[in-house]
Formats: structure tokens, C-alpha cells, sequence
DNA sequence: TTGAAGATGATT
DNA sequence: ATCATCTTCAAG
């Protein structure tokens, strides 16, 4: 079951938590698919979140973060990755959720699965780029969000401080990284 | 118009 | 610890 627009209509800390475990699914133009189990995320929320690109005001890249939840938020770091977030909160509040880790669901030939770790990476294995900036999961042909097969509790979620954000001043400090317990 | 700074990843 | 690489944004 796709996860819908509601879904995502929600507090951003909540929605970055409730992501852990659920699904996203890639399908390519050639038809071939994949899915993987989100496995780490991070929240940015509000304009007094230093952290977040919409920390200031609303500009040409971080626009899509004001508009409506659901939607897909994609922008080039270091002039070489693509990191890949879902918007989160009401139209005119800016709040995304970044995807870090994911751990890839494989044939059932093989055993093993394989976990990609970091946002830089997840774009390249899901092969996400701008034009996936505005997309929308609740109707996208390319890539949704599905209920996962395992259910995580609260004692399964690890906060810790955000990634890269060192500059951020206070917000530094808030725990709005999470990952799934190993 | 310009330049400084990144929500990173690979390598030394 | 350093570098690759380039868009974005705010200052001038």
C-alpha cells in the first residue's frame, strides 16, 4: 500500500521516525524495479531549524519544502551528490525529511542484503536526480513510499545529532537523526 | 557579478 | 585530514 499524501502530513520528527522500516519503490523506464528499506533518516523542520536550506527564507531550490507534503526534494551538494528528502508538514511550512541509509530488498535467490549508507549514495543507487525535484509520491510512476514488512518500535529508533550540519548554531544540537537499531 | 560555502564520499 | 567539483545564495 502506497503511503499517501497524509502520511506525510504530519510533524517532521514524527514522519522522519515513522519513515524507518517502510519501503521505497523504484521503478525505471526499462520496467525493472527496486525496493529498499529506509534504514536511516534525519528531520529538517521549520524556519528556526539553522540546519535546514529553508532556515532563512524561501528561495529557488528549497521552494518545493514550503509547498505541499508528500512531495520529493532533491538538490546537488558539493557539487556532486544528490541527497533525496520527502516533504513533510502543511502547505507554507518548510520541513523535509533526508533519506540516508537504505538497505536494499534482494532477489530471494540471494541471501544477502545490501545497505547503502548516505544520502550521496542512495541517489546514486536509486539513480534520483533533479528531475525527480517536485515529484510526487502519492501519484509518481518512478518512486513511492509503501508500508514495510517489519514493524519498528520506539526502543528500535536510535536519535542521535544530525550529519554535515556543524554550522547550525543551537539546532546542532537537537537529535533529529535517526536509524534503526541494530 | 562574484565568491564562499556546503544536509558528501573516496582516498591519503 | 584532504580533495574533487559546481550550484546556490547573499553581498557588493
Amino acid at each position: 500500500m502506497r503511503l499517501k499524501k497524509s502520511f506525510f502530513d504530519k510533524n517532521t520528527i514524527a514522519v522522519a521516525k515513522n519513515l524507518l522500516g517502510k519501503k521505497i519503490v523504484r521503478v525505471f523506464d526499462n520496467g525493472v524495479r527496486i525496493e529498499a528499506i529506509i534504514t536511516e533518516t534525519e528531520a529538517y523542520h521549520g524556519l528556526n531549524d539553522r540546519a535546514s536550506h529553508a532556515s532563512r527564507k524561501k528561495t529557488e531550490r528549497n521552494k518545493i519544502m514550503f509547498d505541499h507534503p508528500g512531495l520529493v526534494y532533491v538538490y546537488l551538494v558539493y557539487g556532486m551528490h544528490y541527497c533525496l528528502n520527502f516533504v513533510t508538514m502543511r502547505e507554507g511550512f518548510p520541513a523535509a525529511v533526508l533519506v540516508r541509509a537504505i538497505k536494499l530488498e534482494q532477489e530471494i535467490r540471494s541471501a544477502k542484503s545490501e545497505t547503502i549508507s548516505g544520502p550521496g549514495k542512495v541517489c546514486r543507487e536509486l539513480k534520483i536526480d533533479k528531475s525527480f525535484y517536485g515529484e510526487n509520491l502519492a501519484t509518481s510512476k518512478r518512486i513511492w513510499a509503501e508500508e514495510g514488512r517489519i514493524k519498528i518500535k520506539k526502543n528500535d529508533i536510535i536519535a542521535s545529532r544530525r550529519v554535515g550540519v556543524n554550522y547550525a548554531g543551537e539546532s546542532v544540537e537537537w537529535l533529529w537523526n535517526f536509524k534503526i537499531k541494530i
